[in-house]
DNA sequence: CTCAGTGCAAAAGCTTTGCATAATA
DNA sequence: TATTATGCAAAGCTTTTGCACTGAG
């Protein structure tokens, strides 16, 4: 949270505490939620925060690289609090789960893809839908 | 094109000019086009052909697996006829170009990522921006 | 005290849908 | 001829923006 604080400030950003709510929701969230969901359940505890705010927030946040925004492939797009290590996502089309897992895709695609080298990446994220073991099961 | 039309017929669908023509527009796009400026391209030649023809059309192609829909981290959709090889994007940020480059990559996720053995895959896509060779010199 | 941030309402993309008309099989 | 597909206009979602008010620094 203290990093938080300082990043903001180094940014000539204020900390509110809107921006602490909605960034402490998106941890707890442990990363899969869209923004609508992040506005209501930052709405349980702070019945007056628009959803404005919440959009405002989450492009700032992405900004000074503290959220990541994630593409599941739907219209709409999903957020976490920057991870340590690079991870990607298995989405069951099934039940919604979301599945992490760390692969260097990055480091990957500069060593095994000619068309990567002279590429200067500053984002890969990996969208892998299918059906996670429970669903593959029950669809049978 | 004979492909498309029998496929359709037995999806139980009909081949209509418009249909031809978007797809069509696709191919030529050489994959990288949006629904506007597919929308754009198809009314140099069908003025009357509707967006929510196009939109329809996309929807099905889809579900048809005759149309792969990618995510360049916009929040509209990219459209391609559906490629033979696996193939992956690299987006430049600087000045919009789209570099492919072939990468199994669900052969490898199979391969060493544990949590994807019981993951029953149907599409893996990975999204990388950052800057091709020419702006990251136009740079610095 | 000052200016960045907020809430509210309105607007702006992109996409989908309802319905009468047109065209395929 | 029987449906399916289309065009048009209207509605739906998600996200952005304008503006007066609030609150952090």
């Amino acid at each position: 949270m203290t990093t938080i604080r300082r990043k903001l400030s180094n940014a000539g950003k204020r900390f509110t505490n809107q921006r602490a709510l909605i960034m402490e929701i998106i941890r707890q969230g442990h990363g899969h939620l869209d923004a609508d969901e992040i506005f209501r359940r930052v709405r349980e505890r702070e019945p007056r925060l628009s959803l404005s705010t919440v959009y405002r927030t989450l492009q700032m946040m992405k900004e000074l690289n503290l959220v990541d925004e994630l593409h599941f492939g739907e219209d709409h797009h999903h957020y976490e609090v920057k991870p340590t290590r690079e991870h990607h996502h298995l989405v069951c089309r099934g039940c919604g789960r979301v599945i992490e897992f760390s692969y260097p895709l990055a480091r990957s695609l500069k060593k095994e893809v000619p068309e990567a080298r002279d590429f200067d990446i500053d984002e890969a994220e990996v969208r892998i839908t299918g059906y996670c073991d429970k669903c593959r099961r029950a669809r049978r």
